[in-house]
DNA sequence: CGATTTTGACCGGCGC
DNA sequence: GCGCCGGTCAAAATCG
């Protein structure tokens, strides 16, 4: 059964208390949102836009985009070159409207709740309220969820989470499948999907939903929970409360038949270089 | 042998 | 009401 959703205590995780981590925001924003390039606005000292992403961050890929790009460094030969392109979130009247870079239309493959398009941010279900609305049996409420594209031959792109596969279903209009994950973490109710983009087979397409309540694994220190990329932890700073933040998973995908086997990942998990987010790079900067 | 992945079945929401 | 589709389940298979 589902373990996470049933046995899983509520997670401690209120937006108050989680954007409370260590750096400093406006480096964040600075660093991953460079609004002047990006047009987001998204300056920590605006806190309206914090309300913005509340309204949105509940229902994302479709119409509008964030687009910060982040890219891998190609320490290792032997590791393709990793473009995380850019994450994205769904808005519908959202404060990153008009920007170009719109992310490619692969992303309204992820929108499977249209329902959800109608529904207020009201509808932001903590944890607690998703668990006890599936156990009634109640209209299934997503957590926020977080997308972003990775120009990335590989998948499995590690960021210190541990991810148990549970499904993989073909894409419609899409030769490449999409694999669910969820966090192997027993108090931890995140979940991702990873799918490659028909238009762009080289760009991997992740999607977060949810929160980790827990410390990442696998990186010195234990980080805390946020976003991590090669040079260290984008905290949930990052991210307005409400807004799930992206843990860029650990993507084990491990679709032997059109990804990569298992031993591939095992081999990938060996070589800290690859399958790591980093560097940002400016919008334009993806080839 | 435990953990993880694979994969077909199942379920619920939505459009027609 | 029916069919499609996204998402999840769970038994079997596989891996380390």
């Amino acid at each position: 059964m589902d373990e996470s959703d049933k046995l899983d205590p509520p997670t401690d995780f209120s937006p108050e208390s989680s954007w409370t981590l260590g750096a400093d925001p406006a480096n964040m924003y600075n660093t991953f949102f460079p609004d002047s390039d990006f047009g987001w606005n998204l300056h920590p000292e605006n806190p309206h836009n914090f309300a913005d992403f509340d309204r949105i961050d509940h229902n994302f890929a479709g119409s509008s985009t964030f687009p910060a790009i982040t890219r891998v460094p190609h320490e290792n030969p032997s590791s393709n070159n990793i473009d995380t392109v850019l994450p994205e979130m769904e808005a519908q009247s959202g404060p990153a409207a008009d920007n170009n870079q719109s992310v490619s239309s692969s992303t309204s493959e992820d929108l499977p709740e249209k329902s959800t398009a109608s529904a207020s941010s009201a509808d932001i279900a903590t944890p607690e309220t998703a668990i006890k609305e599936k156990k009634k049996g109640a209209k299934r409420i997503r957590q926020p969820r977080f997308a972003f594209m990775t120009k990335s031959d590989i998948d499995n792109l590690e960021d210190g989470y541990r991810w148990r596969k549970y499904g993989q279903k073909a894409v419609k209009n899409s030769p490449f499948p999409r694999s669910y994950y969820r966090c192997t973490n027993g108090k931890c109710l995140v979940k991702k999907r990873v799918e490659r983009s028909s238009d762009d087979p080289s760009t991997v397409i992740t999607t977060y939903e949810g929160q980790h309540s827990h410390h990442a694994i696998g990186f010195p220190r234990g980080s805390p929970p946020g976003f991590i990329t090669h040079q260290g932890l984008i905290s949930q700073h990052f991210y307005p409360p409400g807004i799930q933040f992206p843990a860029p998973g650990r993507q084990q995908v491990s679709n032997s038949r059109l990804i990569q086997p298992r031993q591939l990942i095992s081999a990938a998990r060996e070589s800290p270089t690859d399958g790591l987010l980093g560097d940002i790079v400016h919008p334009g900067g993806r080839t």
